[in-house]
RNA sequence: GCCGGAGUGGCGGAAUGGCAGACGCGCGGGAUUCAAAAUCCCGUCCUGGCAACAGGGUGUGGGUUCAAGUCCCACCUCCGGUACCA
């Protein structure tokens, strides 16, 4: 290569070099001289997991849209905060280890250095002294502190906050009842507690996963087949926050639809609850024999004309009548065997089978008859419904089936929609006119719906009901890489924590990381570490679940603020600094997962007093999906995927960076281009000749102290203008194609103003950063420019002095016209009624309206 | 099914309701070179025309407006999410 040329790989080197060295980016505390009188700002990337495969080109993505914006920033005077870490907990390292007996904590270091270089090789501005890691002990020591934080909280409903466990009041006839029974109480009232129901379990993975990891009834990840299977586990009480995660949405500047995503996972429905009384002969009407069903449309109570029950209900085998007790058992054994996706297959055919048993419809005192099915889910609502086959779309399909009656009892208003319900040709959903509803005839949906929920209530047959979709969250997995529990469980099968003092509890060391064939996790094993004899003498077994990998990425923004403090999870002060994160960039995928969890146990320490703001993550930006370049998504079976050490190697951090923001829209789907790589590849050697003579390595000639010309001042103020715009709006793309434009333009001069030049590298540093530094080096200046003040523009300056307007004859364009900036509008009118080409399109007409937008164009209507 | 998002040149994409196609890629032509690479300059939405120019054009069909890629209504296609939540 000639010396001076654009070589990349040497001068990247050169600064990544020199950053490290000197921890340009180190980050002061707000507490810290350096931070005076600056205000904060806190660029979170996604915490990502090291993987064996390194970085893809989606990582940089989002990383690089979040550098500039912190490069940005810091020169515009914050005290940023950019950090990153490693969610290193997780399956692929144990899988490994399963193989290979290799620790995954040695599979896990290496893929962290591995990924560490690459991330440093593009140059982006983290402050390396505040990377955590989820599997070192001083961070998962606590999370197991958090951990404990939700064991030894209640919620208190009436102030909608968790509250610490000593505080929960226990009822009198509990205490009545003695010790043991208060214990229970308490433990029944924890945010994280034990649960034996059945749970998605996950052969092939050998763990259980959570609801939101089983999609379409295969894992999310792997998309192996999950079955239903009753075991202990640990939960936690998520769906006590279920309104206030609701209700938090509203103050954050996401987007509405990954708002609406969340939404919708916690899928809040406000109906009634109203009680069925059994009617079957000889069954007394007692409490027990109520039975309970939730509906957002008590307004179609009328319309009732069965019920069904989920085959997993607890009064199935009470009212079931002898002779239907062999096929009830059949048909819940069958159920019961089915694996979820099973169930979701059968969503076009409805199965079920009646009980023999009948109950009284309260609103008309008709007998309707009480059926089975796995149309109804145990886990939702009262885990019962009240069937209105003419209204709602699962019921219509189950009568038709079955050839249960049908009753209209909304009129829609379409009367065509009317006659084809009537019919029974279709089932019709929505709002419309009561109809066979006894004295609520005539009444709208809406009012009918207040009105009888009303008079359940008075009644008592009823109240008024909200439930969530939001379940409980499945916290335990049957492995060995997670945070182990800080629980134990003594001889007599007490269950109880750890003193937070005797945290942390580290995983063992183990020859054989296999799960077991009992489906009991691999720590079970460690026998010696499960095993322990308490102080008074007595024997304990250690909980061998661990958590699942969500655990560490639900707080590791909070460790950035005080990453290596051995005394507290973070010092408060420095929460309350830097929180909430101003931005937050990452991808789409973890809408509802990761996203939903961290804002739940946000609200838990906020609740408990450790965190000062109610949510963590003010701004939200997804970065699109980046494909390969045949337009498909990038994987390795295609052959398409593009890895970034080779475009580094070839064009260079900076090109890679510049090109991943030049793309497009930051949060579009788009695919590769190397073609398009090789442009701004192309940009920047531009831009380094336009300031370097490459013959010499000296300054080009043609940059000299000189006085800018009109025409380059006003595009250099406009230039300065639209980056800083387009950074704060997410414009990467446009902000790049000004630079473009900037640089075409200064190529032509034969004069380049040494100060234009600095003002055009510092535009161009949050961007591409090694060349930046290299040229403003080579400038004079011998500090780096990661905080050399922003360039600032002067509106007047971007004004041009003469403008072009277009002028339409109805709406047509017919000429352009020049006229001064500052011209009135009487002026342009004008000079565009002199336009002869004007003249000849009106055609003698005389113009009945001249519309004239300054700046813009005239328009001439006649 | 339902819920989001998106449809603009050969391609990625740009356009506070105001000149559609900025910028980049690709392609064509030229300069430089012994030649090539690199670089620089010019051209490049479609149709007709040597040209000036004329006409058409932002998924489809309507509408609002002096003016629509942009707003409204109906529909089509693609991508993403979701799955009996009563």
């Amino acid at each position: 290569m000639l010396y001076g040329s654009y070589d990349f790989g040497q001068i990247e080197k050169k600064w990544q070099d020199y950053w490290l060295a000197n921890k340009t980016f180190r980050t002061p505390d707000g507490s810290d001289a350096d931070a005076a009188g600056k205000p904060k700002y806190y660029v979170l990337d996604m915490f990502p997991y090291p993987s064996g495969a390194g970085l893809h080109v989606g990582h940089p993505e989002g990383y690089t849209a979040s550098d500039i914006v912190a490069r940005f920033k810091r020169m515009k005077g914050f005290n940023v905060l950019h950090p990153i870490g490693w969610d290193a907990f997780g399956l692929p390292a144990e899988q490994y280890a399963v193989q290979t007996g290799t620790h995954p904590a040695a599979t896990t270091q290496k893929n962290i250095a591995n990924m560490r270089r690459q991330i440093q090789a593009l140059g982006f501005s983290y402050d390396w002294d505040r990377q955590v890691d989820t599997t070192d002990i001083g961070y998962y020591k606590w999370t197991q502190w958090i951990f404990l934080k939700f064991f030894n909280s209640w919620f208190d409903d009436a102030q909608q906050k968790a509250r610490p466990i000593e505080e929960l009041p226990i009822p009198d006839e509990i205490k009545a009842q003695g010790d043991e029974a208060v214990r229970n109480y308490i433990d029944s009232q924890r945010l994280a507690y034990e649960s034996h129901a059945p749970v998605n379990w996950c052969p092939a993975l050998g763990t259980v996963l959570a609801n939101e990891e089983v999609v379409g009834g295969v894992s999310e990840r792997g998309g192996h087949p999950v079955i239903r299977k009753p075991m202990r586990q640990w939960m936690l009480r998520i769906t006590k926050f279920a309104e206030r995660l609701l209700d938090g949405l509203d103050e954050l500047d996401w987007t509405e639809s990954i708002k609406k995503l969340q939404q919708d996972w916690i899928g809040k429905s406000v109906g009634a609850e109203v009680d069925f009384v059994i009617a079957t002969e000889g069954t007394e009407n007692t409490e027990r024999n109520k039975i309970r069903v939730f509906t957002t449309r008590p307004d179609t109570l009328f319309g009732a004309t069965y019920m069904v029950m989920a085959p997993e209900h607890k009064l199935v085998d009470e009212i079931t009548t002898p002779e239907y007790k062999d096929a009830v058992k059949r048909y819940r054994d069958e159920a019961a065997r089915k694996s979820d996706l099973d169930r979701t297959d059968m969503s076009k055919d409805k199965t079920g089978q009646f009980t023999g048993a009948y109950a009284i419809n309260p609103v008309n005192g008709e007998k309707i008859p009480i059926w089975i099915s796995d149309y109804v889910l145990i886990s939702y609502g009262t885990g019962a419904i009240m069937s209105v086959p003419a209204h709602d779309e699962r019921d219509f399909e189950f009568a038709k089936k079955f050839d249960l009656p049908i009753i209209q009892v909304v009129r829609p208003d379409d009367p065509e929609l009317a006659k084809e319900a009537a019919a029974e040709r279709l089932c019709f959903s929505g709002d419309g006119t009561a109809i066979n509803s006894g004295q609520f005839d005539g009444l709208s949906t809406p009012e009918f719906k207040k009105k009888i929920t009303m008079w359940l209530q008075e009644q008592g047959l009823g109240q008024k009901a909200v439930n969530y979709k939001l379940r409980d969250w499945l916290f335990s997995r049957q492995r060995y890489w997670g945070e182990p529990f800080p629980i134990l469980h003594a001889e007599g099968g007490r269950v109880f924590a750890m003193d937070e003092s005797e945290l942390p509890l580290g995983l063992p060391e183990m020859a054989d990381y296999k799960p077991t064939d009992t489906g009991a996790p691999p720590l079970a094993k460690a026998t010696d570490w499960v095993n322990v004899t308490l102080p008074d003498g007595s024997k304990a077994r250690r909980e061998t679940n661990t958590m699942p990998q969500w655990a560490g990425s639900c707080w590791y923004y909070l460790r950035y603020t005080d990453p290596k403090n051995d005394n507290v999870a973070f010092d408060p002060e420095k929460e309350k600094y830097w929180l909430p994160v101003d931005l937050y960039i990452g991808g789409a995928e973890h809408a509802v997962l990761h996203l939903l969890y961290s804002r739940f146990w946000h609200k838990l320490l906020y609740d408990l007093g450790y965190v000062a703001s109610p949510e963590p993550f003010k701004k939200l930006v997804n970065q699109g999906m980046i494909l390969g370049e045949d337009n498909q998504k990038m994987s390795k079976s295609r052959g398409n995927v593009i890895n970034p050490d080779a475009v580094i190697e070839e064009y260079g951090a900076d090109s890679m960076r510049l090109y991943e923001m030049f793309m497009g829209p930051l949060e579009a789907t788009k695919p590769w281009s190397m073609q398009g790589v090789e442009g701004v590849h192309r940009f920047l050697g531009k831009a380094w000749r336009m300031v370097v003579d490459t013959e010499t390595g000296e300054l080009n000639a043609a940059v000299q102290e000189a006085v800018a010309d009109e025409e380059t001042t006003r595009l250099l103020h406009q230039t300065i203008k639209k980056v800083a715009g387009d950074i704060e709006g997410f414009g990467f793309n446009t902000a790049i194609s000004q630079m473009m434009i900037f640089v075409n333009h200064l190529t032509r001069q034969s004069v380049r103003p040494k100060s234009v030049i600095e003002t055009f590298v510092l535009l161009l540093s949050p961007f591409a950063p090694h060349i930046a530094e290299e040229l403003w080096q080579r400038l004079g200046h011998s500090e780096s420019l990661a905080y050399a003040p922003w360039p600032t523009f002067d509106e007047a300056l971007c004004k041009e002095n003469e403008i072009e307007l277009a002028v339409q004859v109805l709406g047509k364009i017919k000429d352009k016209i020049v006229v001064p900036a500052d011209a009135d509008e009487a002026a342009i009118r004008q000079t565009a009624m002199a336009s002869e080409k004007v003249q000849a399109a009106l055609d003698g007409k005389t113009p009945k309206k001249i519309i004239v937008i300054k700046s813009r164009l005239v328009n001439i209507v006649v």
